[in-house]
DNA sequence: CCCGCCGTCAACCTTTTGGTTGATCCCATA
DNA sequence: TATGGGATCAACCAAAAGGTTGACGGCGGG
């Protein structure tokens, strides 16, 4: 059998360095390219399939400061190609990260703390069309389809995204025409949601879970 | 001359693997050690200095997981060996990552997705005895020697990220052990230089000023 | 040596939030 | 049609936050 052909996405050069380094210790494991965020990404797909070369799997970082984040992309090479796997590879594994990963269409879900000897078996895991998590990740869906989880209201999400800007519950019944009453009303909504017991609280929570991005989120 | 040894410290092995790459392709500068951790790279250097091979720079990460953070690190380094400078090559570059960096006596402070030239030049720098700052480290430091009055000062910083985890001042003051009437001042004092009057605007000003990580941020 | 900034704290008052209860209207759907 | 959830509002009280004034010790620069 031929050799598992990786597409690495990682914004830091010294993360790609290693993975690469890693990787091609392994027997049956070689690189076929690198890119450096979501959109170099699909044009590295894009060349390698003219060249008739598809990777046999993509090793993918969520993060990735200034470009297209892995999400985006993921959701992006699963739309256009039905070919390769995604195998996210990242720092952190909070619920918004593993879910959103998860629901865009990865194939796996592993951390950059894991051992080389686990990082090898993953992807060759995913190659093999199979699925790979991490502990934490696997916990948590399995944890998703027996809680089905009081999400929030569309209306709850507007205003918590207005909370955010700094604006006071006046302002905020200003802006989206309604009484002072009925901003309190939904924040008392909110929090409860949240398991927060004020605004500040709130905000945190809702960025951990990516509900809202964060103030001054760029991208 | 001899070669620039480095000890290096992240509790990621794919960033070690690639760090160990990247440098030791290069001509002058060898590994001299791995760490995972602060409290392991202290051991490693009490290990290196009594073989009388301690290492002319550290390359620290600031966000280490579980174990002891970069900046405790760095701190204790610098209180118990007159040695080896401190590297610090971490993910972000907000004001109180960099603040607090150097105020623990780190001799640079780089970013991950450096290129691989900038992050040679900076250990051969701050192995020679210089310092070595990404630009927006820089510029922070220019700025706060050039208008003094206008910026934050460490404590309010600290205190912002308290506040941007949703904790009220109560909390706030049992965290940093001192009075609510402290933290209200406190509070004053950045409203008015951030220009804003509440906290939640405190918190969507300074994240998109950079001067805190965006509430949530984790690493 | 003195002045200014930083960090600390107290007392006081006003404004904003948080928390509760209860109510009306609309809309979907069981 | 009945039941429930979402969105709206009011009145009320308690708690927290915002704002002001004043004060004190330390420390560094002029």
């Amino acid at each position: 059998m031929s050799e598992v052909r990786v597409l690495l996405v990682d914004d830091h050069p010294v993360v790609r360095a290693g993975l690469r380094a890693m990787l091609t210790g392994f027997d049956g494991i070689s690189i076929a390219a690198e890119a450096s965020d979501g959109r170099a990404a699909l044009q590295e797909l894009a060349r390698l399939a003219a060249l008739g070369g598809m990777p046999d799997v993509v090793l993918m970082d969520l993060q990735m400061g200034e470009g297209m984040d892995g999400v985006t992309a993921t959701a992006e090479i699963r739309k256009l190609h039905p070919a390769p796997p995604v195998l996210i590879l990242t720092t952190y594994d909070t619920d918004a990260d593993i879910l959103a990963a998860v629901e865009a269409g990865a194939s796996g879900y592993m951390l950059k703390d894991a051992p080389p000897e686990q990082l090898r078996q993953a992807v060759l895991q995913a190659a093999a069309g199979g699925t790979a998590l991490a502990p934490r990740a696997a916990a948590l869906l399995m944890d998703r389809i027996s809680n089905p989880g009081t999400s929030l209201t569309p209306r709850e999400v507007q205003l918590l995204e207005l909370l955010a800007t700094g604006l006071s519950n006046r302002a905020i019944a200003k802006q989206v025409f309604i009484s002072e009453a009925t901003v309190k009303t939904h924040l008392v909504h909110i929090y409860g949601k949240l398991g927060v017991d004020n605004r500040t609280a709130a905000i945190a929570a809702a960025t951990q879970r990516r509900i809202i991005r964060p103030p001054g989120a760029r991208g």
